[in-house]
DNA sequence: GCAAAAGTGTTCAGCGTACACCCATGC
DNA sequence: GCATGGGTGTACGCTGAACACTTTTGC
């Protein structure tokens, strides 16, 4: 895992990234966490986001992209910057600055790989245990701007999957927001804007009148 | 000025700060650049934005206050984390990720301090020079948060003096958006907010009439 | 025919936008 | 009295919010 950042710099910080990695499944809005491994880690066996030192041979993007594939063995999926957070005293063991990212799964399963360096787990954003370093707050600030851009952008589409009813899409709405939309409202609102397509099937489940499919254009 | 990254951390990335500093004088939106002065950096004599190296035992917010005082001689100014830059080559001597900062100065005068350790000049956001590293890129980002933060936040606030017309405070909004506003839906719409405070003083400018004069709350 | 979710319109209030004239002052 | 910027109100269209019933299907 992380190496000991004071070995490598002594003067200045060095650069690490968190990733907050978001699914919605099973009508709850999910982060994911790994356990921390290392030897050296006064968080050994605890719950953390999954993160570690940027290299000098990629950018935080990049690290992103790495760390979740070696670590999570999740692959591909959309992530963005949120914030860096640089308190003096947020990791024990040295100076490590960290830039925070979201990341957002639609489908984890056929994006996970077979093999991963970590154990992890996916916890209901409300049932957060306690996490190391200052992950919590991380994991804090990442809802928040979940929640914000939600309503603004069109982020929603990498948290459903490719083929959707208005009604799964409106569920995520909810789930995420944390309240409820009035139906006629979010079906006008998510129409009115013009990223829908509406595909050429129906969604048959049971006992109930089947749902147009859409997707985004 | 700037160490080199490569010698204090051969393996990991090197964390920097650089702060985009804006000013609306005289009918201009202006940013702050310096001189950059180190022997050794390939942009010596070339204008960039002021930043520096974090410090083992400063946040990227204290380093941020540390390189304006030192090196602009400006002290005691607002500042908020822009974003976090990190192309592996953006910095030609070595792995250096730049934490970007917007600051923001009404009064650089009375601010200003005796001693810079570097020469410093404001340029017209329309006339800016080609600068070193990849801060051209940082200026259009800080530029275009700028204007879009002004639209639905308090940041107006950090631009003007402590005391200001609501013309004043019109021509920031033009400014800064670069497109007219209509005077009295402006002036409708700031009143509406009940973030200003009405002084009991006019200000005289000469042969017109005299103007109230607000502060925020 | 009934259970269960899909789908659909109208009304109202608040907000942003467009637009033109009188006011207070110094000279 | 005139030049200069200060200061004010109304009408209209759009958007968000509240609200309830009919439709389609499988059993």
């Amino acid at each position: 895992m992380k190496k000991d950042p004071q070995s490598t710099n002594i003067h200045f910080a060095a650069l690490a990234v968190d990733v907050v990695c978001f699914r919605v499944l099973e009508g709850e809005l999910q982060v994911l966490v790994g356990k921390v491994v290392s030897e050296e880690n006064p968080f050994k066996g605890k719950w953390a986001l999954v993160g570690g030192l940027v290299r000098v041979d990629e950018t935080a993007e990049q690290s992103v992209g790495r760390l979740l594939k070696d670590k999570a063995g999740i692959q591909g999926i959309y992530n963005e910057q949120l914030y860096t957070f640089s308190k003096v005293n947020r990791d024990p063991r040295g100076r490590v600055v960290s830039v925070a990212y979201i990341a957002i799964t639609s489908d984890p399963f056929i994006q996970h790989l077979d093999k991963a360096e970590i154990e992890t787990r996916w916890f209901n954003i409300k049932q957060v245990p306690k996490l190391g370093y200052d992950h919590n707050k991380l994991v804090a600030v990442a809802i928040s701007r979940l929640k914000t851009k939600i309503s603004y952008s069109n982020i929603v589409r990498y948290l459903v999957n490719k083929e959707f009813t208005l009604t799964e899409l409106h569920s995520v709405y909810e789930i995420v927001l944390g309240e409820s939309l009035d139906k006629r409202n979010f079906r006008k609102k998510i129409l009115s804007t013009d990223n829908l397509k509406e595909l050429n099937k129906k969604a048959k489940n049971g006992v109930m009148r089947p749902a147009s499919v859409y997707s985004f254009k």
